[in-house]
DNA sequence: GAGACTTTCCGAACGCGTTCGAAAAGTAAC
DNA sequence: GTTACTTTTCGAACGCGTTCGGAAAGTCTC
């Protein structure tokens, strides 16, 4: 793992790769072809070089994914933040969502860290600062700042697999038989539901749960919502006041700040 | 995917291999030699058929999983839920969050599907029940559940990952020379720390930003504490509080309940 | 120039998940 | 028994990520 600048006057074999080229390449591909056709093969010959010399420059095909995961973050314009430091928190998340949710292909590398990548830590700060300003101890902010990361991620990983998940099936469905036939599935396909969610649906109405079966037909419109905003603030708001009420007991009586 | 029974009087060759084979088969090379080594081909030869016979039982290696984790889930014991709805619905959660992360090969299912397969949708209808039980709407319960469930998997998913990756980098680490050697880090290997956590120490440090260069120190611990259960009850509390608050502005003015 | 040393590059190979098409092994109809 | 049909099994093969050992291509020292 050579730095980055080939600096003459050194010894050994001189370079014909390097790290920037392997990213720079990466982007190409998959600009042209798709992040689905990102393999260290294809990127070798995109790259102009055999495959195993990739494994100079990147350790594996996961540290290649963070490091463009980084670059990627490096060009998101950084947002001017509220100043009022619980909006401030609010603005910080979204911005790690927001910049996450563009990556479809994020669920392969998303679990490897605890945060991104240096070119994203502004975000970590702006959170851990906005709790601290609301009163946080430094431990409960970083408490608070991971919990709202594992819900951001939480989010964002469900939400991308079951996208691929529908994708791949969907592409199954379509390539065996009825193409441009309707009417086989009965009028499930035409308002929109796919054979799959008709499964779900009946899955639903005969588990014998009773909340569960009553809201069947309406699953699948329901679990596509798009909540993260909301579930956000209610989290930063729940987070704050379970801070601020430990404090208080700290400080004063042990009193359950829980309001049954 | 033939159904489980082999239903004598049928035509066709009969099989040699049932799914139920399978999975057995799967549960004994994951008992014996770990997790890890549970491929398509060493299941295979485990089950005593040839690996391509093994797509005739299953869909994918995923299905394969999914199945597995349903296996497991069913073998779960159902606790006794309290009575109180908001307890309710902490403890249905605490009883996805603890049952999955026992699965130290989690990651790679969970993203699957919306939730669970049929042994564990009682958890989706305790937390629903609850939610609706403490005012929510259908949907506003829908919502409560899928909230958590982010944070859930969330949780499990980044927590899980990041403790694989620790494991391969000791291992890596290990092989690649100092075994038995000491001080060859400074005092980071003797007060705990590895290699990694110290890099990972200069980088807060020298960001540049408050917050993270004053907690570079405490950073390693910070993030491993295990707070699962205070960001639960708090994005609980959080999430129904704002429910309520929805529901009186649907009702009466318009007023925002946040509380500045 | 000859050799030591260092770094980069790459061909060969392993085990992996998966697809495809043909072979095997039954039943049903004649 | 022969033929048709159906279902299961499996061998061959593809592309994948990755490891390993050595070849290539420079600099540095005599």
């Amino acid at each position: 793992m050579p730095g980055p600048t080939p600096s003459r006057g050194r010894t050994g074999r001189p370079p014909r790769t390097s790290r920037a080229q392997i990213l720079e390449a990466a982007w190409r591909l998959i600009d042209r072809d798709g992040w689905q056709k990102l393999t260290m093969r294809r990127l070798a010959a995109e790259a102009g070089a055999a495959p195993t010399t990739l494994y100079h420059h990147v350790r594996d095909r996961d540290d290649l994914l963070t490091q463009l995961l980084d670059d990627y973050a490096a060009r998101v314009p950084r947002p001017e933040l509220p100043e009022d430091p619980q909006e401030r928190i609010v603005a910080a998340a979204t911005a790690m969502h927001d910049s996450l949710a563009a990556w479809p292909w994020i669920v392969e590398v998303l679990t490897a860290g605890d945060f991104m990548g240096d070119s994203a830590l502004w975000m970590v700060e702006s959170i851990v600062q906005g709790a601290v300003d609301c009163g946080c101890t430094p431990e409960q902010a970083v408490d608070l700042y991971r919990s709202l990361w594992y819900y951001t991620a939480g989010e964002i990983l469900v939400r991308a697999g079951t996208a691929r998940r529908r994708a791949e099936r969907e592409e199954r469905e379509g390539r065996e038989g009825n193409e441009g036939r309707e009417g086989n599935e009965g009028d499930a396909a035409s308002s929109g539901f796919s054979a799959y969610d008709e499964s779900v649906r009946r899955r639903l109405a005969g588990s014998g749960l009773p909340h569960l079966s009553g809201l069947a037909d309406r699953w699948p419109r329901l679990v596509t919502r798009e909540t993260y905003p909301e579930g956000l603030r209610a989290f930063v708001d729940g987070l704050l006041s379970h801070a601020r009420g430990a404090a208080r007991n700290a400080r004063g009586a042990p009193r359950n700040p829980r309001q049954g």
